[in-house]
This record gives C-alpha cells, sequence and structure tokens, in this order.
DNA sequence: TTGAAAGCGATACCAC
DNA sequence: GTGGTATCGCTTTCAA
C-alpha cells in the first residue's frame, strides 16, 4: 500500500486547483466552485480515496480534536473501566479520539503525564480515577480545558468541575431498600476510610436511620477493608458463634466483593442467604455481582454516566472556547463569586437480586 | 496561561536563527554553533519552558511517534487491561504514546477504528482482545506494521505475528502441580469452547496426565461457562449426594470465578478447602485471587510480559521502517517461504496458595 | 558559524 | 468562479 492520497493529488486528477478541492470537500464549494468540478473532483477524491491528513489539520488549525484523559489506574485495574469506555463514546461522536495515559498511581508520573498530553496539543484534558477521592491536580492541567471523573479536586475552592457518583444517596438507598424488607438490624460493612466511598455510603446509611426514626447502632458500622477475605472476617466477626436473634439480619458491604466474603462466611457458618440474612453488594460489579450464588442486590456505581457527563461537559468547553485557546489563567478577578459545589452528582441504580429477601420471621 | 513558546520565540530570545535552535536542541550542536550560542540558546529554551510542537514534528518528519492500540472490550471490561499497560510501559520508554480504541466487540467498527487510527498517522499498530481468540484481522491494518496480542490471526498462513499465552503448558503445569500433592481424581471445570482457551488448557490437562502414565476419566472434564454460578453448578454436580470415596479430590477450573463458585459449593456442602477438596483457579485474577478465603493457588496469566513483548516487537519493526513507511504489500514473492508459526508463545506463572493441598489421606 | 529558504498537508484570504 | 500564496512549527539543506 502506497503512501496515502493528498489534496494535490487528488486536485491534479480532477484538473482543478488544491483550493477548490478544499472548498468542496468542506462543504464550502457551493457559490464558489462550478457544478461541474464539484463533480471531478469528488469523484476524484473518492477514486483516491482520499481523507485528509489529520496531522496537517491539527497544525493548521491549532487544534488536533484530541482528548487526553490520564488515570491514576484505570487501564490497569479492572475497575471503573467503564467511565472511560462512556467518556470515549461521547468522544467519538463529536469526531474526537481519546488518548489514556495511566500513571500507575505514581503520582510524580502525573505532571508528565499531563505535559506529554500537552505537547501533542490536545483539546481538554479528563483526570479519572479509580474509586472517588480527592486529587491533588496537576497544575498544569489549567492550561487547557479540563474536568475530573471520579475524583474532586482538593483545593477549596476554584477548582476543576468534577463528575462524582452520589454516593450519599446510594448509601441511603441501599439501607431503604433491606428497610423495605422488614429488616431493622442491619449491619455495614466498609471499607477503610483513605477514600471518601466509605464514609459517604456510611453517611448515606445514617441517613436512612434518621429518616426511619431509628437510631444507629454503632457495633453493626464496621471498616474493614474492600476486599474478599475482609468481607469474610467482617462477618464471622457479626455472625460467628452469635445466637440467632443477636444477629444482623441484613449486612450491607461497601463493594461487591465484600459480598462475596460475607456470602462465603454465611456459607460456612451453615446459613443461608437471604433466608437466614440479607446481604447487599455496592459497585454491581462486572460478570460478579449478577453471576453470584445468590446473585448480589447491589447498588450500582453509574460509571458510564459518568464518563459520558464528564466528557460532555468537557467538549462544550472545548468546542466553545476559540480556537482552541484557553483564556482562564487561574487569577480569578478578586470579587467574582468563587464558583465551587459545581461537581455533577450522579445517582447510583439500585438493582435488585436473589441475595435480598424479607426479614426472618420473629425479627 | 498563554500560547506555547515555539522555537522561533527561544531563538529570539537568544538572539539566533531558527536552525540554531533546532541543531543545538537535537544534540547536533557541536561543530555547527558557537558553544557561547549553545549556551544561551539552552538558557533560553529553559526560560521559556520550550518544548517542540509534536504536531509540526510529526508533520515534518512524517512519523507520529503513535502507536494505535484496537481491542474488542479491553477498556470496558475488568480482564487483561495489564496487556494495554505492559505494551503502553514499552511504547513510552521508546518516546512512543499509545491510542487506544474500544470496539466493544461490534466488529463492524474494527475497519474504521483501524481507519481512524490510520487517519492520525500512527506508525503502528496493535490489536489486543480480552481472552485468547482467532482475530478476523481487519485488512487494512497491514498498511502499517501491526501485531497482535492475546489474538492470532485466522487465515491460514501469512497472517500477522501474534504474541499469546502458552495455554496448554498453563493446563499442564496447574494439574501437575496437584498431582505433585498426591491427587489422582482431578476434575476440570472449563469455560465453553467458543474461545481457544478451555480446549487448550484441558489438552495441557491430558498432556499432564498421559505424563503419569494416567488415563483421563473424560466424565471429570465438564465445560460449564465461565462465570461464578457455573463455578458453583458445576462443583454441585461433582460432589453434592456423591459418597466422599467417589469424589474428586481436586478440581481445576478455568479461571478464578469459577474457582469462587467451586469454593462456594464446597462450602453450601460442609466440605473444606483444601482438607476435603483442593481447587484451583487460573488467571490470577487482580484483587480477586490473592483474597480469596482461602487465597486461592492459581496459573497466573502473563499479562504484562505480553503486551510488553508485542510492542517491543512491534517497535523493532516500526524503527526499522525506513521513515515509517510500509513496504509490505501483501503480495509475498511467489515461492517464498510461509512465515508461520511466528507466534510468540508466553509461560503461564504457577502461583501456590491455599486453595490445594495434599490430598486427603485415603485417597 | 550562521541565516535564509524549502517543504511536510491543509486552509483561507485575496487578487484576478 | 478560480487559483496563487501565506501560514501553522519544525527540520534540513545550502549559501554566505
Amino acid at each position: 500500500m502506497n503512501r496515502k492520497a493528498t489534496a494535490l493529488d487528488v486536485a491534479k486528477l480532477a484538473g482543478v486547483s488544491r483550493s477548490a478541492v478544499s472548498l468542496v470537500l468542506n462543504g464550502r464549494g457551493n457559490g464558489n466552485v462550478a457544478l461541474e468540478s464539484q463533480q471531478r473532483i469528488r469523484e476524484a477524491a473518492a477514486a483516491l480515496n482520499y481523507s485528509p491528513n489529520k496531522i496537517a489539520l491539527s497544525l493548521r488549525n491549532q487544534q488536533s480534536r484530541i482528548i487526553g484523559i490520564v488515570s491514576d489506574e484505570v487501564v490497569t485495574s479492572p475497575f471503573d473501566g467503564n467511565i472511560i469506555a462512556g467518556a470515549d463514546a461521547v468522544a467519538r461522536s463529536h469526531g474526537f479520539v481519546t488518548v489514556v495515559m495511566d500513571t500507575e498511581h505514581d503520582e510524580s508520573r502525573d505532571e508528565g503525564a499531563v505535559e506529554t498530553l500537552l505537547d501533542r496539543q490536545v483539546d481538554g484534558l479528563m483526570y479519572v480515577t479509580v474509586g472517588l477521592r480527592p486529587l491533588n491536580v496537576p497544575p498544569n492541567m489549567a492550561r487547557v480545558p479540563s474536568i475530573l471523573a471520579n475524583c474532586f479536586d482538593d483545593r477549596p475552592d476554584a477548582g476543576l468541575p468534577a463528575v462524582i457518583p452520589d454516593e450519599v444517596r446510594g448509601g441511603r438507598e441501599a439501607a431503604e431498600h433491606v428497610m423495605s424488607l422488614g429488616h431493622r438490624d442491619i449491619a455495614f460493612l466498609a471499607g477503610d476510610s483513605l477514600t471518601p466511598a466509605a464514609p459517604r455510603r456510611i453517611e448515606g446509611y445514617r441517613e436512612a436511620f434518621s429518616g426511619a426514626g431509628m437510631p444507629v447502632n454503632e457495633d453493626r458500622v464496621i471498616q474493614v477493608g474492600w476486599d474478599i477475605d475482609a468481607g469474610f472476617h467482617g462477618a464471622m466477626k457479626l455472625l460467628d458463634g452469635v445466637e440467632p436473634a443477636a444477629r444482623p439480619t441484613a449486612i450491607l458491604c461497601a463493594n461487591d466483593r465484600l459480598a462475596i466474603g460475607v456470602v462465603l462466611a454465611c456459607y460456612r457458618l451453615g446459613l443461608n442467604v437471604p433466608q437466614d440474612v440479607s446481604v447487599m453488594g455496592y459497585d454491581d460489579e462486572f460478570r460478579v455481582a449478577k453471576t453470584m450464588v445468590p446473585a448480589l442486590s447491589t447498588m450500582a456505581l453509574p460509571l458510564r454516566e459518568m464518563g459520558a457527563a464528564a466528557m460532555t461537559a468537557l467538549l462544550t468547553e472545548v468546542e466553545a472556547a476559540p480556537n482552541g485557546k484557553h483564556d482562564d489563567d487561574g487569577t480569578a478577578a478578586a470579587g467574582a463569586p468563587a464558583v465551587t459545589g459545581a461537581d455533577t452528582m450522579v445517582p447510583c441504580r439500585l438493582v435488585v437480586r436473589d441475595s435480598t429477601g424479607p426479614v426472618p420471621a420473629g425479627r
């Protein structure tokens, strides 16, 4: 396969000038180029399988139609990849392409990744994390329109806009779900407080209790970690050697892997799910929640939606910015209202499957 | 933040010409530019925080230093992301950047994705799949140096080079591991035959038996699917209501999620792992195998290595190709030896944890 | 040792 | 209605 055809090749074949080719192929032919020439140009372009060289276009137009995505470990880890999928789908539909760089949790690589992307003249930047967390935003992100997905700006105000899941509401609705099944003694197995996800979900859990006019039994809230073994041991603490009447009837988990551990522990103790204990996950992890035995009721993280929402917002800004230039120099006029709280919260989605059921009789 | 500094800005500040800047910053200064000027140029570049515009460079050099990666669902799915991570690390170390496009298993998007990447003037292309499988290679991939990772060319010969895991050997070594623990009655729970991974792993399992001079009990090989519930039901078939002496003492699973299902079934039946039954996974799935209760013995897929090997091979070809041109037009000279079997096999890695143990006494 | 000029591919302005 | 030409930022060749 030889070199690609250029506009000049098309012009020569059609017997016109490069300018005419450009005009016609960009829809500005009518009124500028003879209809007959237009026809010839289009035929020539088709014959040569011509498509404009994006690199030259980028240089000329001073915009690359590339959106850079920096992530802490989305590529490497099995989680939250759908944020990027959602973002990419939106970008593609606008004729943009995304370039993803993974820092593998090495914060010292943040600046470099952004710099590399900026060198490539990206028109916009998105920072995506695995798991909700505050982000120490690389300062050079401010040089082009930027947005955060699944993370939020650490600094007190004037930060970058962010798209995050509504974890508080998710925690509340999870608790409300089992409450609606009659449960009153509900435990919450959370991860650590290293990420705000666990505290926020717990906050929602508390909201549900106060909404129902019930006190929270603090012994029922346990922060154990995020993995299967943590769920297993947490559940053991709650259930092993405890007389039936003193057991929680429902265990809410901060993710689906914890829920796997809880179910494992229940089976080991000869308890049935959901007949003896209802178990709920969180995340709706692909190929896990749905195929567990029993299939997990869970709170689905709106990953695709978050990615799509973030990219939509970003592209709006990118396409508004004249010629890809970015005026924002960070020095807001004194006295101007601090535009905080610009964070977009996307609601989680309750998914009811087989691991939650009515509270056991007599409880 | 204003526009980036260009080479002209540097030249002006240093009081020299653009050419001098170019020479010096590309290491060809000595013998061409006065040492004193070199110094000034370097200082000016640093002061202006200058770095060359990659777009202009690409246009000028006719190569973008971008490698396009097309994947069927690596971005979306939680699996095999480390192939891309491994590939990306190698690319980065060579000063290349990767652009990933996910077709989300829509084969009709293959051509388009490759075309988009080609339009961006990528210097090379890699196709990565989730799970080993034959690939209907998009014909336009032939236009630049290309390679396959975790998939292989469907066509009989003259295909693209591929880097794949040595599944046969993995299956064999898994079986040999439990055999070394004294097990003889070993079941194999495999996924479906839609991908070659399961058949190959089964083939390895057979090899281990013939290597040990033992016959394979065909009832012990069950193809059930790839998910937790499949493992659960498969194990139930093998164990539920079966007298202890007639039970397999070890169950090999074609992935870690199947193994989770098997352990779930064991617990449900009051069986202990590994005391009553040894269970092995496959893949060493991140945050799953290691944190299971008990922690899973498994066969780790060499994902990072595969990605790195594939990218290394690809870049060798890219950097050899003069000026990014690609001569291969697919029409091999008649009579030339068909270069098949160019597939690189990367060995899997046995990981022994707590789910496999000595065969129960008396079996 | 340095600077001027050509060219990579495409677009837009401006004479004709 | 059409085609020449400057321009984007950079490298490289060639003359001075």
